[in-house]
DNA sequence: AGCACGCCGACT
DNA sequence: GTCGGCGTGCTC
């Protein structure tokens, strides 16, 4: 039947009418953010059929009444067959919101990481783009106002439908109770009081702000003069003109909340100006980003070694897309990448500067700033939904020119992209854990210039082995700027042999009598320490002393953190809470031993030692909310702070001034996964914390505690070797056939019966066997194998480079989904493939 | 992701 | 007897 009307359009004699030959197609593919197995048709109305285009959003139905806004992937007249799509509703956009280099890009990333490109669009737009429908009760009107054959329920409903004429499902539940909103609304229906409406919702609203503009008139100045010598009455009205006046002076336009705030003056006095027409108030659009000036300055000077490696940045970027920029902490690599993105965009290109979300402190952005102004935006989670819109667009029309983001401005709408930096390159948080696309901001960076015929540079102190691995490999260019800048040295690193400290209960060396000695002559001398431990809460679990019974999470295979502070205990998988306990929970006795010790614990001991010195914490308990991460990290910087103790969130992006000591308190913790990068992760967080010590005047010292100061990951930290540490464990990768000379893909299942998840990863991996076998490691329990009550399983797969082998493992692994799932025992078994698993 | 359809327990 | 609980399958 459309095919028909589709014919019509094109053979009858109206076509002849047009005289822009643009083909017109009858279908269109179109994403819609929901984990589909594939894009879905829709068909194209005729009256749409020339104003849409690819990359626009469209309004769609999907299932009986839901309404999406999807994005039109391709437009085509492939009528499909087994099916009577639906037709477009209506177009959302005049132009396209995103652009066909987007598409593709997300067609890869679903490719790449094995999912859906609605999941990727999910991602990939502002929720403010992602419109869905919303069930609206309208009034009947024809009904009257005879509610006598309605029920309690119905009738309280109809009421409130009389007044307002319409009700949202969550008005109504704040009428009903909530359990019964949708029988009471049929009801309604059925008796014909009500009709349902699925409406789209717009949820991007533009700010306004009302501004204060002089009427026209006065703005000669003689007549303005003459209605001032001439007033009578009403001086306070007078008051506030002058205000004006001089405001609408000084800072070329008038805001009505601030010329009430600085005149004093009340809203009535500004009415009585506007009554008689000589002030009004207008409102209108105002960006919510509010801008510095557009300009560009370079103010520092390079030193000589950082000269030398901005040039062979340079020259590495002209041979090779990529470039690794092996820096020191403190080598001063921001320097080197601002006078690199100074130079992209005097070309008229756009940058885009990546940093792992935490590392996204105000520290470096008010220093970006200082030197490229207004024409920086950034973007990541802590911005409003109105915000992103807002930066999206500024980013399609040009007019931000930089743009500073965690991983997911990645997806933002760039016209002319030059340069990607990627700044603390091997930073694990760049890899997307949990809800798809399980994607490598990192490497999806590296695609996404090729795609743009942009550059891209790698920053790290610590390079991950993978990039360093390519950079050998001559894949990447390589640039190594070893000596930090401004003569500071690198710290002296003391390791603190914890079993040769005198335990008082027989527990884990918390902090040795070394280290405490070091916290109290460092702030003596009014400098600063930093004690780093990567366990938060007050004691990571409570032991049972006579039968060894400790308290575990109810649904996740995990004990519970005694938090000392909110007296709760808490699961760090889950976020369940549950009241502290007294006694054991097997056999009733009340000795528990607190085993272990978090940043909580640390913070409180410290205040006992040091009575007079000012400790501060920062994990994810303390910096739960906006700002709190900024509050600390400027405390510590004004020196309002003298130590600081946290988990690695202290590691990540900050500069410090006047830490002279780091304490790394449990290195044996670091070191104790059973993980294939432990090593490479150890050693970079070390060799990270280091770096925050030692500035101009003085040389800084690290502390380390362990039980085996032999250790090599840490006589590598002892001498900063990265390159000792990267030959030792780039053997050992190559040896274990582990990346970067194999490519992981992990596939988790999950299941809330333990029997059936062991035997449908074991059904799985049986049908892999026969030709990946050599590759798969497991399957196998993970260590903690339940979580929220779910029971888990995980099957490695070490593939070989090669493009073949992998996409093949791609289809198999897709294939025996569908084979799992098709026998019914398992129908409900998830099944999770993570690429480039971390 | 929703949401309708479908099959078993505690109430009028 | 029914109402309604949630498990399951489909949406162009």
């Amino acid at each position: 039947m459309q095919v028909q009307i589709a014919l019509q359009g094109n053979c009858s004699p109206l076509a002849g009418l047009c005289y822009i030959y643009s083909p017109v197609y009858m279908f269109a593919e179109i994403i819609i953010p929901l984990a589909l197995p594939k894009n879905y048709t829709w068909e194209v109305p005729a009256a749409f059929a020339e104003k849409l285009q690819v990359g626009c959003r469209v309004e769609v139905n999907l299932g009986k009444n839901k309404k999406y806004a999807g994005v039109v992937k391709r437009l085509h007249n492939e009528a499909p067959s087994a099916f009577d799509p639906k037709e477009i509703l209506s177009i959302l956009d005049e132009a396209p919101v995103v652009q066909p280099w987007q598409l593709q890009f997300w067609s890869w990333l679903a490719d790449y990481y094995m999912c859906s490109e609605g999941e990727v669009m999910a991602a990939a737009l502002p929720a403010h783009f992602k419109l869905s429908s919303e069930t609206v009760i309208i009034f009947n009107e024809e009904y009257g106002d005879d509610f006598s054959n309605l029920d309690n329920e119905e009738y309280l409903v109809a009421e409130a439908l009389h007044i307002k004429h319409e009700l949202n499902i969550t008005e109504v539940q704040q009428i009903l109770d909530a359990s019964h909103v949708y029988p009471v609304v049929n009801k309604l229906i059925g008796k014909k009081v009500c009709f349902v409406w699925e409406a789209l919702k717009q949820t991007y609203t533009p700010k306004k702000e009302s501004f204060v503009v002089l009427n026209p008139e006065y703005s000669n100045e003689a007549k303005l003069s003459d209605l001032l010598n001439n007033w009578s009455r009403a001086p306070k009205q007078m008051e506030l003109l002058l205000s004006y006046l001089h405001l609408m002076r000084t800072e070329g336009e008038v805001i009505k909340a601030s010329l009430l705030k600085k005149s004093g003056a009340t809203d009535v006095q500004l009415k009585g100006l506007v009554e008689k027409d000589i002030l009004r108030v207008e409102k209108r659009h105002i960006d919510r980003l509010h801008y510095l000036p557009k300009d560009v300055t370079i103010d520092f000077q390079f030193s000589a070694a950082q000269q030398e490696a901005y040039e062979g940045v340079k020259k590495g970027l002209e041979q090779k897309n990529v470039c690794l920029l092996h820096g020191v902490t403190s080598s001063g690599k921001t320097h080197i990448y601002i006078k690199l993105m100074e130079e992209y965009i005097r070309l008229g290109k756009q940058v885009l500067y990546m940093l792992p979300e935490i590392a996204l402190t105000s520290q470096i952005i008010r220093r970006l700033q200082k030197h490229f102004g207004g024409y920086i935006g950034i973007y990541h989670s802590k911005f409003s939904q109105n915000e992103r819109v807002e930066i999206w667009n500024k980013v399609k029309s040009g007019e931000m020119k930089i743009v500073l983001g965690a991983r997911s401005s990645l997806f933002l709408p760039f016209q002319n992209l030059g340069f990607i930096l990627c700044d603390e390159e091997h930073d694990s948080s760049y890899k997307q854990q949990d809800p798809a696309p399980r994607y490598n901001g990192r490497d999806a960076a590296i695609y996404m210039a090729s795609l743009l015929q942009a550059k891209v540079l790698l920053g790290s102190a610590t390079p991950s082995l993978e990039s360093y691995h390519n950079a050998k490999a001559d894949k990447y260019g390589l640039v190594e700027l070893m000596e930090r800048y401004g003569e500071v040295h690198m710290p002296a690193i003391e390791m603190v042999d914890t079993r040769m400290v005198a335990r008082q209960d027989g527990g884990k060396v918390m902090i040795s009598p070394q280290l405490l000695e070091g916290i109290k002559e460092t702030v003596a001398r009014g400098k600063q320490a930093i004690l780093f431990q990567n366990r938060r809460g007050y004691t990571p679990y409570q032991v049972c002393a006579t039968c060894g019974w400790i308290a575990q999470c109810k649904h996740c295979d995990v004990s519970l953190t005694f938090h000392k502070y909110s007296n709760k205990l808490k699961c760090h998988y889950c976020g369940n809470i549950y009241p502290p306990a007294h006694t054991c929970g097997a056999c009733g006795s009340d000795k528990l031993l607190q085993k272990n010790f978090g940043t909580e614990k640390i913070e409180e001991v410290l205040d006992k030692e040091l009575a007079d010195a000012r400790i501060g914490r920062m994990d994810l308990d303390t910096v739960r909310n906006k700002n709190a991460h900024d509050v600390l990290i400027q405390q510590f910087e004004q020196k309002k702070l003298d130590v600081l103790v946290g988990t690695q969130m202290v590691v990540k992006g900050l500069d410090f001034e006047n830490v002279d000591l780091v304490g790394i308190l449990d290195a044996d913790g670091l070191l104790h996964f059973a993980e294939f990068r432990v090593n490479e992760r150890a050693f970079q967080l070390m060799e990270q914390v280091s770096g925050r010590a030692g500035r101009r005047d003085s040389n800084g010292r690290v502390m380390i505690q362990t039980s085996n100061p032999t250790h090599p990951v840490l006589q590598f930290v002892a001498h900063h070797d990265y390159t000792g540490m990267y030959a030792e464990e780039i053997e050992k990768r190559r040896m274990f056939g582990y990346p970067p000379y194999t490519r992981i893909i992990k596939v988790t299942f999950r299941h809330k019966e333990r029997d059936v998840v062991t035997e449908a990863a074991h059904r799985f991996a049986e049908a892999l066997h026969f030709s990946y076998g050599s590759y798969m490691v497991g399957p196998a329990e993970p260590v903690i194998n339940r979580v929220r009550n779910m029971y888990l399983m995980e099957l490695l797969l070490k593939l070989p480079r090669d493009g073949h082998t992998i996409n093949r493992c791609k289809e198999d692994i897709q294939k025996h989904t569908a084979v799992l799932h098709a026998e019914k025992r398992f129908r409900n078994v998830l099944v999770i493939p993570d690429v480039d698993a971390i």
